[in-house]
DNA sequence: AAGTAGTTGATAATTATTACTGTGTCAAGC
DNA sequence: GCTTGACACAGTAATAATTATCAACTACTT
């Protein structure tokens, strides 16, 4: 039933890497850094290795917020407390844990086999970042955002370069006059562009660009 | 800033069908009880609106274990009990809960917003299953599975059919032998098939069906 | 009644993860 | 020293859950 596990280099490396970090690196997190030492590696073999490894006990896998998996050195059972800006995971110390525990009677018939106490809130460096953006101090964000920047498709680009061109709020008649669109598909545009926060509505109906909206386009 | 929400029947049946369940319901099984009352509904427009929804605060969207987010009609903060075998979450109440906090020297610089409980184990459904399926009672998983029984390949399935045909357990050769395929080939199948619970190795080197595998053949 | 913001269904795209496949490597046994 | 079989690898395809796009539609507001 124990599968020997080989230590390849592959795995030392990987090993290594997460016992370096002092955060709970994802995987593809691990894949980036690890890619420097090993530039042949396959995420593939991150992820089955992490899998591996967290099986037969080497590492832990978390279960926590968020949609990717996370990776720990630390094999002691520990709390966390999580960045809901950029999903960092910190580690906490609760002390006061001992008292949490399930009531026989309110188990709903569960066999319980443990606990997970999770933090939420802002890490420092993200309400820090946050200050910084009110200030007016334009900056690349620093944490990943669930849904980036797309591309724009080609008729986001003519309804927002005719919207560049506006000294004022115009309205999507406007827009569909100066660009070869359906005022209906006009309005279709704004929408998702709004969306992405490259173009606000100072009035019900006018639209103007954002000054994200002009970078979006040099 | 305040976007107007239009209630439109849609709507007023997936907040419908969420008040409803006991449960905390994924994205997908909503869906599948809706299509039920409007066979047109697109899955898209049940996952657009609980976010919607849930933006707006008229539902709430679980941060919990597992891949899939769950979505809850009681906005009270309460906690939660996961099966970690079927993925199940059922509310607990948890009384103890005020003497968790996060003493302020352990925040890491946190802007800590909240805390989240989850004990975990094994619902009372799988246990029984589990109990069941010791008895030799052959039975359908009542959950999920993280990743269920797969189609069998062309080539696995013309492994395990020539190991349906040994009377013995026989070594790789012998299936090569019996089969079209290489003798490397061969080897690549069965590990294939052993981590399907398809085939095993009573001896080192030769290998037998097993009864999962027979039925997966049938 | 007209115009417009918001909504929908259908489908494409994306993200994170897992599976498959052919090849390679290692250790044990002949 | 050669063979055998188990385990691993890289590369890629496939999958699952979710999100984005878009043209058509609908219900408010004026």
């Amino acid at each position: 039933m124990q599968k020997l596990l080989r230590m390849t280099h592959q795995r030392e490396v990987i090993l290594d890497e997460i016992k370096k970090s002092t955060t709970h690196p994802t995987a593809d997190e691990l894949y980036e850094r690890i890619k420097k030492k090993l530039p042949r590696i396959s995420l593939a073999t991150v992820y089955r290795n992490l899998e591996i490894m967290s099986e037969s006990g080497l590492i832990n896998k978390l279960e926590i917020s968020g949609r990717q998996k996370r990776f720990d050195w630390d094999l002691e059972q520990h709390d966390h407390i999580y960045c809901v800006q950029c999903h960092r995971v910190d580690n906490i110390d609760l002390a006061d844990k001992k008292d949490v525990t399930l009531p026989p009677e309110q188990n709903r018939g569960y066999m319980v086999s443990g606990c997970r106490v999770e933090f939420y809130g802002i890490c420092p460096k993200c309400s820090n970042a946050s200050i910084k953006k009110k200030k007016g101090e334009r900056k690349k964000m620093a944490c990943k955002s669930k849904c980036g920047s797309k591309e724009l498709s080609e008729k986001q680009r003519e309804v927002l370069e005719a919207l560049a061109k506006c000294k004022d709020a115009c309205g999507s008649k406007d827009i569909a006059a100066a660009t070869s669109l359906e005022p209906k598909q006009v309005s279709c545009q704004i929408t998702a562009l709004k969306k992405k926060g490259l173009v606000e509505s100072p009035v019900r109906c006018k639209y103007t660009i954002t000054g994200d909206g002009k970078n979006a386009l040099s």
